[in-house]
Order: C-alpha cells, then structure tokens, then sequence
DNA sequence: CTCTAAAATCTGATATATCAGATATCAAAT
DNA sequence: ATTTGATATCTGATATATCAGATTTTAGAG
C-alpha cells in the first residue's frame, strides 16, 4: 500500500496499470483470477473508467484476458508472456551489446570497467542484493553507450516485467559466479570493439538466464 | 464510411482503433495532427469512452503521443531515425526466425514453400511490385511461425513506421535477385531447424538492407 | 504600448449512470 | 427427476457529466 502512495505524479491510469502488473507477476492475482472492474474499482477507491484503461493495456502486454461482458481474467500462462517477452530482450539487448561496442569511446570504457570491477567485489561477497543493482546499472550502461534511443525506450519498457524475473535467477548461489563471468565475457568483447562477439555474448547471457528461471521454476511446482 | 460498418461484430473500441490506425498510416492525419476527443467521438457519433481506449493502445504502439490535458497528437517520427528503427527490426525479426526454426511444424513449411515459389517465379519477372507483397507476406508467415506473440506486436508496430522503406529497398533491380537468394536461404535453415542459421540469416538480411538503402538514400540526395 | 495576472476556455482524466450480452436461477411442464 | 424457458443477475461496454491542469484571452496597471 505504501509504496503505490509514493507516485503522486503519475495518473490513476498508470498508478493501477503497475500496481495490477506487480500483483499479478508476484502472484498475488493467481493465473485464472477474475478481475472484476467494479470490485477492483472499489477496492482501489477509483472509478472504472481509468481501471479499464489499465486492463486493456495489461490485455495487450498477455498478462490477462477478456472476454466481452463475460470478465477480465489473468492469464493462465503468464510464465509463457514473461518468456515471450524475454526473448524480445535478449535480442534487443543483443543489438544494444552490438551497436555498444561498435560506438563506445574510452571514457565510457572506463565507466563500465568501474562497474565490472565492483560486480566482482560483490560476487566474491555472494551479495545477491547489491549485485541485482549493479547488474541492472551494467545493462543500463550497455544501452546507454548504444546511443540508440529506440531500443533504449523497447528495452526499459519490458523492464519491469521481469523484475520478479531477475530476482529469482539471483537467488540460486552458483547464478552469481556464472553470472558474473558472462557479464564480464560481454565487457572484454564490448572493449575489444567486437560487435559479433558483444551481441552473441548478450544474446546467449539473456537466453541462458531464461532456460535456467524457466528450469528451476518448473522443478519447485 | 461504407466499409466501417460491415464490421457489427466488433466492439466500438475495436472498430475506431482501426479507423484511426488506417487514417493515421495513410496520412490522412498527417504527423503533428491533433486528435481531439470530443471532436472525433462526435465525428464518428460515438461516446469518449471507447475512443480514448482505442487512443492508448495507439500510443502503446508509438502511433500517437498523449500529454495529459494537453492533448493527443499523431508521432513524429523524427524522434527516432528509421535507421534507429530498423537496428531494433534486424534483432527482433531475426528472433522469430530462430523461434519459428524451432516451432515450425511441416504444414506450416508447405504454406512456405509455396510463397518461396511464387517469389521464385515473379523474381526472375522482375516483377518488384508483385514481390513487394510477397516479401510482406513471407516475412509475416515466419513471425507468425515463430508464435510469440509480443514479439509479433513489436515488429508490425515498426511495420507502421517505415512502409517507404520496403519500398525503397525493391527499387532497384540488381536487389530483386539478392533479396530473393537471401529469403531462399533463410527458408532453407528454418526448414533444417537450424535456429543459429535461420537467426543469423535473417539477422544480415536485413542489416545489409539497411545499409544498402541508406547508401543509394545519401547518393540521390 | 507593454507587461502582468485573472478569468475564460480548451483538453484529457476521472466519476457515475446506463446499456446489453452472457450466465445462473428457478419454476412449470413433461 | 429432467428438461425447458422465462427472468433475475452479473459483467464488461458505452454514454454522459464533471474535474482539473494547461493554455489563451483579456482587462487593467504601469
């Protein structure tokens, strides 16, 4: 509740879009759920007219269903949504890792080095926390030297999805290490100007996460 | 008009979305255009409600750009070069080849197959208007094999930036024959179920597209 | 004439009422 | 007891009214 209060700025639109998508990928509002609008609405203290818009849009992202004057339901395969969606990242920040290394100068060089440096302080640490921020920052970094604004604004719009997403890949202890050892694979090619090496490094750094969450996800049902 | 209201089954929402998505990409609200609420719920005889929906999913797509209590306005492209554009259509074009590889069922490979004949047959015709439709079509076909279907969002929303580009690219003859080597060879990996081989081919396909048309762009300037 | 501030106005955002399709309920017929 | 169909009810879809921020207009001071 507090944390929703904090986003005085955005509209009740959005403030409901994201407090929906949490509930959902957290599971709060399990696959199946029916989401009533006048329910909702009340429970938010809201009208329905800013709660359909939210819906609509979570409609489009796959996050739920609806059926015409029958209900709005979650979706009953939303590790299949946050899967399809990721593999739009991996080739998105792919071809961020690509245009990086065919761009970055030796400032930025430095920058991400002083990042990298740090990931590995933290990953003999085993600080799955600091090292959940820090890889968010290498990947923001990454982008950032792309210097391409499309794919900037394509990538941070999927982010949030797989927030739940990265923090369940950390919390296995031998993801840390390898982890750490792709990203830093990425660096050396990104600072050797390799944009082949950089953009297959990514790609197969991405994939291999979403194998793996996919994976171990399965095996706890 | 007449053509709008052969579609009773469909909500209204659904109904003016793509009345507007087909006057915003044939130009007939040129970029900048401000798409007033009341204005256009009274020109289609219909209440804000479902054309504000039908608003937002248009600027989910990137189509119009909404200020709160400012106004709604048709995107200026100018934000985001077609080049920006196309890097982000190379990686995520070049995904769904690689799902389809690994997806694609045999009857699936016949509808293929047939479409890589008829762009056989009007490649060696030279018929670049007939074959504009064709590569529209093949290019569909294979996202649509790939069954991801955010992916297949992302794609058709930059489909709706840069028709011109297509264009451009079949606009020159010697192209026609390399385009048509080109698609053979990503059919041939995608019906091997060679994901590597399909995404790569892919993946340079239209990388060397952009670069070929930015090239004979510059030159004709 | 210029500048400023208040008010009128324009616009999207939100709230509420109503419509209409889908489903569930239940009584009557067999 | 089962079936059927009328009806009550639930739900999203749509229409309309109102709110509030942003802009423009305009009246008044200098």
């Amino acid at each position: 509740m507090t944390d929703a209060n904090i986003i005085l700025t955005k509209s009740i639109r959005d403030a409901v879009y994201e407090k929906l998508k949490d509930a959902i990928l957290s599971e709060q509002y399990k696959p199946g759920h029916h989401l009533k609008e006048r329910e909702l609405a009340k429970l938010y203290g809201i009208s329905t007219t800013p709660l359909k818009e939210a819906l609509r849009r979570l409609e489009q992202e796959g996050l739920v269903t609806t059926s015409a004057r029958r209900g709005t339901f979650v979706s009953t395969d939303i590790m299949n949504s946050i899967e399809e969606i990721n593999w739009a990242r991996s080739a998105l920040e792919g071809v961020a890792a690509r245009l990086a290394a065919l761009k970055i100068s030796d400032a930025e060089i430095s920058q991400l080095t002083g990042v990298v440096e740090q990931m590995r302080v933290f990953t003999e640490q085993k600080n799955a926390e600091k090292l959940l921020i820090l890889n968010g920052d290498y990947h923001k970094l990454i982008r950032t030297f792309a210097k391409n604004n499309y794919i900037v604004q394509q990538i941070e719009a999927i982010h949030s999805f797989d927030r739940s997403f990265r923090q369940k890949a950390l919390s296995h202890e031998e993801e840390l290490e390898r982890g750490f050892q792709e990203h830093a694979n990425i660096y050396r090619n990104i600072c050797a100007r390799d944009a082949d090496g950089a953009e297959q490094a990514m790609i197969s750094h991405i994939r291999r996460t979403i194998v793996f969450v996919k994976s171990s996800t399965e095996q706890s049902l």
